[in-house]
DNA sequence: ATAGGTTTTGTCAAGCTTTTGTACAT
DNA sequence: ATGTACAAAAGCTTGACAAAACCTAT
């Protein structure tokens, strides 16, 4: 590795966005950069220290005092160094125990991830990509459908475990439901999970909601922000008259694969294109950004 | 227990609906409350005020005098006299919950019943009949299917949170499903549980199974009983030619209100007709005297 | 983990919504918050106090009043205090909660680590390793023997409270059981739960058991498997005649740290050596195949 | 039910300190 | 490039205040 440097100071600078008085602030105050030097003196930085800065001004923007967003960002390797083995690992377990119907095996993989790692890293690196797979699999004819059922049973009971008492607390308020005959909920539970974890109640109501009820709870909960979930665009574009109008009753985002720009902009809502948990991130800190701009 | 006292006048008064006034003028005439005072004599009230207050009104409602009626409602005893208190409170307080979406205070109450009571009669006296109830005022348009679609997710969650690890374990094995395009499952679960309950192993392929699958995977795994449920006949009918073939490759069963003798005497199955906890019970006895009987 | 405070009191704000001199009032009026300090003096937060504001904050939504509000969201903790690892920050909260005598607390770690995870995993990864560390605390002097009395009644509730109903079923029959003036019984009920859990049916005798009752018992019920547990050789050794007089009647296994290879081969038992769900995996491993060549 | 006094609790202000980005002299 | 200075933003403590909620007694 060793990446000798090479970067000059100025040229950190227009890369990271970051002054170059600040620069040297930081690493004096905190000790974030430990640049090589030129025979004449000049600070030499590498990639490694582009990546430390850029990770700084994650910390800072995350709302951390810069004196800890410095000692987080010095402490790379990080959270899930070495955690790659564990999952590569039981990402093959969880296949093969899914394959054999073995429940035990499964819970104790999802087991053992849970102690080890965040439930955002399990649902991003673990379960997510798995249903993904299970899906294309299912698609192609790999898997059979009992195979199929077993999985998203267990996963779903799991979940749903895991999310006991999302309902409750004083945080921002998100109401989720998939449209008339989706029965694909296992992304919105991981995504419910997501939100839950930074602090959102969940009102959950699931497969297959008629839009009419969807509306009336939206106009009675003023949720902070209804979030529908579709597999395929048919599911939605079925309804979308209808969903025009529930955007009308509440912040509306629309989501899975069956979503695309193209109906979220008929509809008047936003688009979550990517994984849930980036989704539930960006969500949030929208929220929380709105909820300053107010102030 | 002695749950120290914590609401004020004013949140008793709300939450039963009688003024403050009243409030001190009973527990100045009849004694109808002894409140904790706070350290600047604020009257503090326990949940079992809150439902002593409610019996006093019921009692009123009733057409007694104030002054018997507080007799009464001081004489109950308290809280929980008698498990039949219990369960009768615990069912109003979970219609109440999820009438108003209120997952913190369904889990309460879930949670004492179970500490309280077994499975089997948490499950036949409790769960059960709240679904059954709410099939019928869904039916009848009474409940919302915003409330219908909150309470299925959660009681299935909590139900597979029960069942974690029943695919695992040395007992006689079900297969338990249910057919092409029947959704409901909660049934089936609570089977499940009672199963597992007397030892049973569960492979559980849930909503929405094809036959096809189902006959597969029973010729391979060779469960000592397959359980097919459905909430009406239709879903049965239409499939009856593959459930015929199922009950060649394992002992099969039907469920649910979507089974008759006629459907099982047609397809070459048991039918299992009662609660699902008695049915459990049946199954797991007539299995023993099959095991005692081939010695 | 340790998760040391980061968080200034400006963005603990931001988070939760609630005002920084409202934040400080809580501190100072109910002590619901105890941060760490900047060398500057400024207040440091970590994300369990996120979850703390939040708990507070549901009550307060609930009715109850402040000064109430901050004494159950101190005793009882927040939902979901931020991701991190689930196992390790239980165990954490749970020696918290039993050092300070708080039931409810401990009941609600309980409550979220069984919905989140699989009993067994419970039971290997927070329960045993804490009644483990219990005992060596209790050696030292270090934990009093209120405390250490508190926590194991608390325990053996629990357990016995998820053990309900467990000598009901079909599955294979263990009968546990101590030798007598033996106390220590969490161990051997734990071990009863990982049996149960794999569909065994459990007959429990407990502390203090004359062999001669153990005997009796044995050669009545026919269990599959007897099991005597205890914690220091002694308690084996003084009716080391009577155990292997027993191990006639029944198939015998001694467990527990009193247990040796030497003691169980002289009663001409089998030695459990390993933590309760791998023996319980094992025995039924065992039972399975012993079934099958026996066909 | 009203009147008159008390407690609780969220908010604010004043005066001072710490933290941190930026500026400037050497 | 270095070291120092500076000012805005964010925090700290103490103390006070007023509205809401509650008290007793009539």
């Amino acid at each position: 590795m060793a990446e000798a440097g090479h970067l000059r100071i100025g040229e950190l600078s227009r890369r990271t966005g970051t002054s170059v008085d600040l620069l040297r602030a930081w690493e004096k105050r905190y000790g974030l950069l430990d640049p090589d030097r030129s025979d004449g003196g000049f600070r030499l930085y590498s990639d490694e220290d582009v990546g430390r800065v850029r990770a700084m001004q994650a910390h800072l923007a995350d709302g951390l005092a810069a004196a800890e967003a410095a000692r987080r960002a010095l402490e790379i390797g990080g959270p899930e160094a070495g955690g790659g083995n564990l999952i590569e690992q039981s990402r093959r377990e969880l296949a093969d125990a899914f394959a054999g119907f073995a429940e035990g095996r499964a819970n104790a993989v999802l087991d053992r991830l849970l102690g080890a790692l965040s439930l955002d890293t399990v649902l991003v690196e673990v379960v997510l990509p798995y249903l993904h797979e299970l899906g294309e699999a299912w698609a192609r004819g790999d898997a059979s459908v009992a195979q199929e059922h077993f999985a998203s049973n267990f996963v779903r009971g799991r979940l749903f475990g895991l999310g006991r008492g999302w309902g409750e607390g004083a945080g921002p308020h998100a109401l989720l439901a998939c449209p008339p005959r989706e029965q694909h909920d296992l992304g919105l539970i991981a995504f419910g999970l997501a939100l839950r974890n930074r602090g959102w109640r969940i009102t959950y109501l699931g497969q297959d909601t008629p839009l009419s009820t969807l509306e009336q709870e939206a106009r009675e909960l003023q949720p902070d922000r209804v979030v529908v979930a579709a597999s395929t665009p048919e599911r939605l574009e079925d309804v979308l008259a209808d969903i025009a109008k529930l955007a009308q009753a509440a912040p509306l985002s629309l989501a899975g694969v069956g979503a695309s720009p193209e109906l979220a902009a008929k509809a008047g809502a936003t688009l979550l294109e990517g994984d849930p948990v980036s989704e539930a991130e960006r969500l949030t800190r929208e929220l929380r950004a709105g909820a300053r701009s107010r102030t």
